[in-house]
DNA sequence: CCTTGACAGATAATCGATTATTTTGATAGT
DNA sequence: ACTATCAAAATAATCGATTATCTGTCAAGG
């Protein structure tokens, strides 16, 4: 605890990260939060997609130097949201129609397997985390007037659908489905402020997450199966609508 | 700035085109040269599997600074290969029986996927392609006496089976594969000198592909995935017995 | 006119040195 | 002996400056 003797300083190892004695548990390196801020302007849209990301631009925008630059973005190509070829520089990956469909038939393909894999191998621990982010969900509102709300509904709708498959035990086909919620996140965000009125999204996940702790794999998956088509499909007419593509 | 090349994951520049000498590499970055170096280095198992990477210890094997090194150790981590702690430095990916079976099933499930899709969609040249990768494979001898020839068949073996799912249309979805193939090639060249004596490989590649062209989805795709299964089955026996894990 | 090539400005890649963090090793107190 | 604490060494992260590469522009030649 609190040094006593002499010792001329007395740093105790866990000196004052910052002064609000903030917690300090992730956020370490310039590189590490770089991505974080990168990830969640291009997911929301602020950086656009398709542009180029100038080193020099974004060096004096984000007051870093050009390796902790470099560094988070090559974490955002490991996610599929930065292109990069050489002597070329980055961009933000781009969108498209043939895009969005391919991540939504993946999604259809990839998270379903992981659903009926949980179903099958995940424990009573992995049921309550389901339980409770179900309801974390539903108990968010989302009131597109503020943004803040929206921001917060995605994190927890995202925690869901990860949650939902963590019980797979197969930790590279986690990281691909993470992957494709990054990018699907990032049409809806972009494109859809509120649900299509034919639908009632709360109640869909709760049919997927009861099935899904009842281990009715058939049920629970095509479910999950059409929760995520709908998505699709609803995407794919805001962005003929909004005459992109 | 207008948006317009193709959505994530489009083109990834990342095969090392020496197969025809090396001659013309004055083109790539430091960066570019030092990733490949370096998978090929990690697949055939010259650097150890949970082994750390010295960054100060490689910077003078390789002769190069830290940002290309950085830069390539980058890209691997894209490819599963390496992995990266903050503040704690990067370490090639372990392997384990778990792993290796998560890679066998997800290629099962995934680029047998990507085999119908192709089937569906892959146009003319598509199946010229297939055909003429089946060639080249068949017509090259694997001796394991000769390293070179080792490599010489993993590398035209690697290309057959991307070349099978490469009309399926879907960029994710190969980035994907090529990604498994990747890490199953490292357990092959680690674990496996020459095949199962009970196996004839060619003929297994032969009657894939043929049945890919002629467009007999289930049969192609059944062959497929028992040669997944096959080759699955023959690295845990291998790894088994080498007393690993 | 159109093509070609060279120049200049912009941008990316790399380097060497500096700063921050972690790990190791030694010391003192119980 | 055992543990806790601090200092020194090892290692990773970052910076500022330099070098290499690309891109657009403009003039000479066809």
């Amino acid at each position: 605890m609190v040094p006593d003797h002499d010792g001329a300083f007395a740093p105790t190892t866990e000196d004052a990260p910052s002064s609000s004695g903030f917690l300090d548990d992730g956020k370490n390196t310039i590189g590490s939060q770089l991505a974080s801020r990168l990830r969640e302007a291009i997911i929301s849209g602020e950086l656009q997609a398709g542009s180029k990301i100038n080193l020099d631009k974004a060096r004096k925008t984000f007051n870093v130097s050009l390796s902790p630059l470099r560094e988070g973005l090559a974490r955002l190509i490991s996610d599929g949201l930065v292109e990069f070829e050489d002597n070329r520089g980055y961009r933000v990956s781009s969108i498209s129609l043939a895009n969005l469909e391919e991540i939504t038939t993946l999604r259809e393909e990839f998270e379903v397997f992981a659903l009926r894999e949980s179903m099958r191998l995940g424990d009573v621990e992995w049921e309550g985390n389901v339980m409770r982010a179900l309801h974390r969900l539903n108990r968010t509102e989302r009131d597109a007037a503020r943004p803040e709300t929206l921001e917060r509904w995605e994190e927890l709708h995202r925690e869901f659908h990860l949650t939902l498959i963590s019980g797979c035990g197969k930790p590279i086909l986690l990281h691909f489905c993470r992957l494709l919620l990054n990018l699907n996140d990032r049409y809806r965000r972009v494109f859809l402020t509120r649900t299509s009125g034919d639908r009632n999204v709360s109640q869909e996940h709760s049919e997927i997450a009861q099935g899904a702790v009842a281990r009715d794999l058939d049920y629970s998956c095509d479910m999950l199966r059409q929760h995520i088509h709908r998505t699709g499909t609803n995407l794919r007419n805001h962005l003929a609508t909004k005459g992109i593509l």
